[in-house]
DNA sequence: TATTTCAATTGACAATATGTCAAATTAAAC
DNA sequence: GTTTAATTTGACATATTGTCAATTGAAATA
């Protein structure tokens, strides 16, 4: 179980030790084998990832919860794997326009490497209320970081009204979701060149 | 029933008449009622459509055949009620800048109009097969009119290689595309302020 | 080695959902 | 009044999520 509480003392101290290992590679396999049926199929049912991790149906419930927990595990992880942490190259960027460069290059790096699951995982975040939640809220957090990258683009310039900086800021974020990238890799045929022609279009838009 | 094989002769001709009528009547209730779900909960099931739209569960299924059914109906209706035709007004635009206008005023107009809606749906394609099939059908017509608008818009320059003017249709297709303007109106706030923003982030970006 | 602990399995169950079928109902057309 | 066919009703079959209790099995302790 995923915690219990003492309701009989026990008679013995027990320390997991190499079951705990085990149990977190099983978490693994069952994340991997989400991953890869939602990356083929779209689908994802307790069932078929329990025969493709190659565990009982109640064990992933035990580890997960249950199946959006399973999703929003897969995203959470997500983010650490995919290297987050390199936000902090954006931040200490030496000036606003390499800030930029830097933000365009995270981003269009993050969304091409996971394509095809944050594009299941968006899609069930715009029908499933607790999905949306979660993605809604990473993507608050991209808005904060484009505010910042504005700030500084035109930290020279004070001929700037509010409005204006706020409608850069929109276009900034809205040019660097995931959609809108999804989109252009769409359009173009692949993700490469679609990464390729975002910096010069993010450029031209918050001019 | 949708068609019936006649195993039986039938005694006497028939006319549906005001059958039919009734017939149609309760099919627009039944989309009204799946439009209404979707946009307020973005769950769809049979059973409280056919509660709310005041039939029983079976006749969804004759009328409709399958809920994917449902759900697509509901997408070939938004283009017919919305004006797909007022592309006609684009593709007469006397130039290729006021097509452009014409393009981008249309489909912000058309995402505006239904976008919790599309929302619901664009995500549902991102899972279903199916209905992404339907999605990407429709897309590939906007890909169509931004080559047209490209090539109007850059008629008299030839000093532009057939990559370069690729780059231009992918990202006016991809700018004018549902999802952009969805991220927009997110960042924004609010779908009128996108759609003011549209035009001017599109010019710059086809240049 | 024997015992204890707990993850994992198993099987049963309830709840919900889609979809199909056949018989009965009902309202419109003839 | 009879015929026609849309609509309803109730019964199924199937698939899916989620929970429960009892069992199993492997690792940790003594």
């Amino acid at each position: 179980m995923d915690q219990q509480v003492n309701d009989r003392p026990c008679k013995r101290p027990y320390d997991l030790g190499r079951r705990q290992e085990v149990s977190d590679r099983t978490r693994e396999a069952v994340l991997a084998a989400a991953r890869a049926q939602l990356e083929t199929s779209g689908a994802l049912t307790m069932e078929a990832l329990a025969k493709a991790s190659g565990v009982s149906r109640q064990t992933i419930h035990n580890l997960f919860g249950t199946r959006s927990s399973v999703l929003e595990a897969l995203f959470d992880r997500m983010a650490v794997d995919s290297g987050m942490m390199r936000m902090a190259e954006v931040m200490t960027a030496p000036d606003g326009e390499r800030m930029l460069a830097a933000m365009v290059e995270v981003f269009a790096g993050f969304w091409a490497r996971d394509r095809m699951l944050l594009k299941r995982i968006h899609g069930i975040a715009a029908i499933d209320e607790e999905m949306g939640r979660l993605v809604e809220a990473r993507n608050r957090r991209r808005v904060g970081i484009s505010g910042r990258v504005v700030e500084r683009l035109f930290a020279g310039r004070s001929n700037m009204n509010s409005d204006e900086r706020a409608g850069k800021v929109a276009a900034l974020t809205a040019m660097t979701s995931f959609e809108f990238f999804d989109a252009l890799a769409e359009s173009c045929g692949n993700a490469e060149t679609a990464a390729a022609m975002m910096l010069p279009l993010v450029r031209r838009a918050v001019e």
